[in-house]
This record gives C-alpha cells, sequence and structure tokens, in this order.
DNA sequence: TCCAAGGTTCGATGGAATTCGTACCTAGCC
DNA sequence: GGCTAGGTACGAATTCCATCGAACCTTGGA
C-alpha cells in the first residue's frame, strides 16, 4: 500500500526537516541524493549498514519530516528528493547543507 | 567558574548544530539572538518559560554545539552568538536557517 | 508453484533527551 | 552579615530515539 503520511509542501515543519538531517546516516542519505539526478532511486541502491527493520525507520522518518518521496512498488521501493518543494518552502536550506556537509 | 565545553571554531559538529537547531526552543533563541545585536546578551533577558535547570540544560545543548559563547558573571550569565565562527565553518547557514523560520 | 529479494509491521530493548526539584554557589545590595 | 536574583550540579522520572528480530507481505523469476 502507498505512503500516506508525507507532510504537503507548505506544511513542511523546519523543526523535523533539521532533526531528521541532524543524524549522521539520514544525512548522508540525503547528501547522497543530492549527489544523484533528480529522480527516483531504489532504497536498495544505498547501502546503509543497519536491519531491514531499522532501514525502514530511517526511510519514514525522512519522508514524514518532508525531505523525500518514496513510492512503493510491492517488491523494491523507491525514493525522490523533494528538492523543489524544499526549495520553495526553505530557499537555500539544501543548498547550505549540502555545503556545509563538504566542509573539513 | 568558566565554561570550558565548547567546541573550537573548526571542530564545530554540523549534527550536533542540527540537533540544537531542531529543538523550537531552541532555535527560537539563536532566531532572538539574531534579532539581537552581536554582543552579548544576559540569559535572564530571555523569557523562557522553564525551570531554571531546564533553562541551564538548553543554554548547555547551545554552547556544546558551537552555537553560542557564554560566559560566566558569577551572578549572572551572558551569551553570545557565534555568528563569525558559524559562517567561516557553514557559511550561510545561520542565514537559511533565519530565513526559513520567518517562511509562513 | 515455490522461492528469494526487498520492505513493512509489531513488539522489545537500551540508551539518549528533556524536564523538574532540591541543594548549592556567587555577586551585588540593604 | 544576611538576603535576593540568577545559575549550576545532581539525581530522578519520563519520554523519545535508534536498533533489532521475528513474522508477514508482494513481486518477479526459476
Amino acid at each position: 500500500m502507498p505512503y500516506t503520511d508525507a507532510p504537503a509542501p507548505e506544511v513542511i515543519d523546519l523543526g523535523a526537516v533539521l532533526g531528521a538531517l541532524a543524524d549522521p546516516l539520514r544525512r548522508s542519505v540525503v547528501l547522497d541524493l543530492l549527489g544523484r539526478d533528480d529522480t527516483e532511486h531504489a532504497c536498495s541502491s544505498f547501502d546503509l549498514p543497519l536491519a531491514k527493520s531499522t532501514r525502514t525507520y530511517h526511510w519514514r522518518v525522512l519522508r514524514q519530516a518532508g525531505l523525500v518521496h518514496q513510492r512503493d512498488a510491492g517488491n523494491g521501493s523507491y525514493v525522490r528528493l523533494r528538492r523543489d518543494d524544499l526549495a520553495a518552502r526553505f530557499p537555500g536550506l539544501l543548498d547550505t547543507i549540502r555545503r556545509a556537509a563538504h566542509q573539513v
């Protein structure tokens, strides 16, 4: 069944976004997505050293924070960074994070 | 006694900063400081609806994350936003947060 | 049809985060 | 000196976070 818990673009909460990005693992996923093209990517294409259920948990956090859109394909599932929505709501945030993460 | 747990400018951790800013109360304090002049401000000048010990706790989080510098004056204590350090380490971060927080 | 790969859900668990009360400290003021 | 305002330290309680295992589901392929 599809995911219905992603916030609409205009109600994405800054606290939730920052909380999601505060975690090193989730932040690395977002940075990874920023380095890929702006399309869907298979969840299985991320090499996360965690139990399956823990991966599910982190994808949910990112989804509920409004950072990613997720699509269930029964078999696998796919994620896409919500670049436009985030750029519209919090201009420059993702760019700033990307630049900050590439620091020393 | 003085506070010795503030990180040096070059080792401020992005995760710690984002974690500190994820909390609505702490974020509001930082935004408040951004709206004031770039000097020391008395901790007692912030109207935080919390027990004294909880306020101390949140100042410590902000201090240890590297967001503020805190000075003990025996009697009161004073904080100052580390604008320059943060701008040097994570360019544009505070500006972006400020802009984002002023959104709808 | 059976099986494997990829995910979810549900409980459980250990640890961190947040809050508070109490006791204590320091400087300034009467 | 004694009092007060502003803070800290510490312990306790509570809640939230991150992790996992086990059971289950769905699709695609042998």
